[in-house]
Order: C-alpha cells, then structure tokens, then sequence
DNA sequence: AATCATATTCTACAACAGGTAGAATGTCAA
DNA sequence: TTGACATTCTACCTGTTGTAGAATATGATT
C-alpha cells in the first residue's frame, strides 16, 4: 500500500488528525465505518455531532477524491462514496512515509529515539520488536540479492 | 533537548526541508555553518546563490525567533543572530517529536515498518538496533519504577 | 415541455504557514 | 540636522483546509 495522500505530518492533532484535517478526518471515518454512502448520508452522520453544511461535506469529499483518498461511483440515482483504502492500511502507509522521512533526517537519531519511545510506551513492544528484527534477518538471509 | 519548532513535517522535501520552509532551511544552515551572525551577514551569504531580499531574511529570521529556533541579541552596534541548538540536536528532536506522533497512530503498524525501512536502508543497522534494545532493557531492569 | 425537488458543482471567502519585499521608522555619527 | 545604514511594519502571494451560498444539473411529475 503506498499512498502519497498526506503532504504533512502534523505534530499537533491526535492519530489520523496528523495526516488529514479535521473534517478531512471526520469524513474518513465516516467512510471507514460505512463505507458505499452517499454525500447526503455522510453528511447527516457528521452533522449529529458538528454544525457543518451538506455542500461542505460534498467539498471535502471532492478534496478526498482528488487527493486519492477517496472513490466516487454512481450508486443508481445517487453518487456514492468510498475509502480507497481500510483505516489501517491508512495509518500503515502514513507511518511508513514518515518514518523513511525520519530516517532520510538521521539514521541514528531516528534509531535511538525509536528505542527510547518504545520502550516508553509498552516495554513488552521491545521484545515484539526483537521477534520482528530476527524474523527479518532470516527473511534476508534466505532471500539474498533478491532486492529491487 | 525539547523542541516544539515545527508544527509539520513535510513528507516531500529533503532532510531539514522537511521541518523548515526552504529559505528557513537555508537560514538556518547559515547560522549553523558560523553563528552569531548580523541579518546582512546572512542576507549576503544567501544572496550569491539566490535572488532574495535583506528584508526578506530578516523577516524570516524574526520568524525563527519567534519559533524559538534562533535568538537574536545585541552585538555592539547591531543584533547578531545565534541558533539555540545544533543542527544535530535540531534533527533530534524532530525525530523524536515525529516518531512519538508515528507511534501515537500506530504501535504496531509503526514497529513493523521501523523494521522494514531499518533493513532496506542498511542491514547492519538492524544488528546495532538489537544492541540497542538490549541496553535498553538491561537499563531498565536495573532501574525499575523510577519514571517520572 | 414546464416545473419542482433533490443532487452536484462552482465559486469564493477565511485562517494559517511560509516566501517575498517595499515603506516606514529608528539609530548613530558627522 | 542630515545622511547612511539597521530594523520593523505592513502587506501581498501561494497552498492547504474549513466553510458554505449560488448556480446548475438531473430526474420525476404533471
């Protein structure tokens, strides 16, 4: 999954708020946890919650469209609009852009901040982490020159 | 060294490019390579290399200044500009503040791909990332329940 | 075909970051 | 006081995102 739908990282916001604006993200989640809706359906969803106009929604999601994000096909009388991708699949390709970023900024740092912040957060991680890394290794070495 | 210097990082660009505009980056390089330099200073270093204004320099130094990147004093008869961190501790925090937001939108997802990217880029990394954990965990089991 | 309701698109404004720089003002020595 | 140089003010431009009214299109109904 490579997705180049986010341009910035924002180090403010929470989860996917990073990578997409609020409505943006709102939206997304209203696609994520429906899927194959309408403008109008997202709409009344989101304005539960917010005061926000149907021809806003219909904007963004048009946003969406273009940034990749989002797909438009006809439903019978109506448009109807879906994730290109699951939510997770989401964040994947997000984290997997920012971190070739970080790395592309500094090897080291990223990799000792990497463990720090780790650790941090889940000591267990550091053991799934250790799993992953010998896996990889055997995957490498079983798999030479295979690269490109 | 906590810095809240950039609210995004860009995932287009190249290295410091990424957490500074692209005059902000060539300031800043500036002020790392000499330090405690005078706007003109600046201004005239920039200028062989593109067509750019005085004022257009010192206002993006007041920039910097207000973001706390650089620290402007008084030096004699004009204000001499100094970065307040390193280029190293700059790219630091960064990738810290980065990677903690990455982490926030996924452990798992962020784990997994710090893994691939870390072996795409140079598989001796890995090796030194296991001595990393290594430390890490000893460093905590020697050393448990004194976080604050 | 003319009309009404609903769906969709157009257009445009606001805010914020960052690049840009002219105008205005401040400072100091002659 | 004046002139040269330093510094600040103010403002415009672009791009992203939130915002939504105006305009138009589409389909059903009479």
């Amino acid at each position: 999954m490579v997705l180049h739908v986010t341009k910035s990282f924002r180090l403010a916001g929470k989860g996917l708020g990073r990578a997409l604006g609020d409505l943006e993200k709102a939206i997304m989640e209203a696609l994520w946890d429906r899927g194959d809706v309408t403008g109008k359906e997202v709409f009344e969803e989101l304005h539960k919650t917010r005061d926000v106009a149907l021809t806003t929604v219909l904007t963004v999601l048009k946003r969406l469209v273009k940034k990749g994000l989002v797909v438009k096909e006809k439903g019978g009388s109506t448009y109807l609009y879906s994730p290109v991708c699951s939510r997770d699949e989401f964040a994947d390709a997000v984290a997997q852009e920012v971190l070739k970023g970080v790395f592309e900024l500094s090897t080291s740092s990223a990799t000792a901040s990497f463990v720090d912040i780790l650790a941090d957060k889940d000591v267990q991680e550091l053991d799934r982490l250790s799993l992953l890394i010998e896996k990889k290794k055997e995957e490498l070495s079983g798999d030479n020159n295979t690269k490109g």
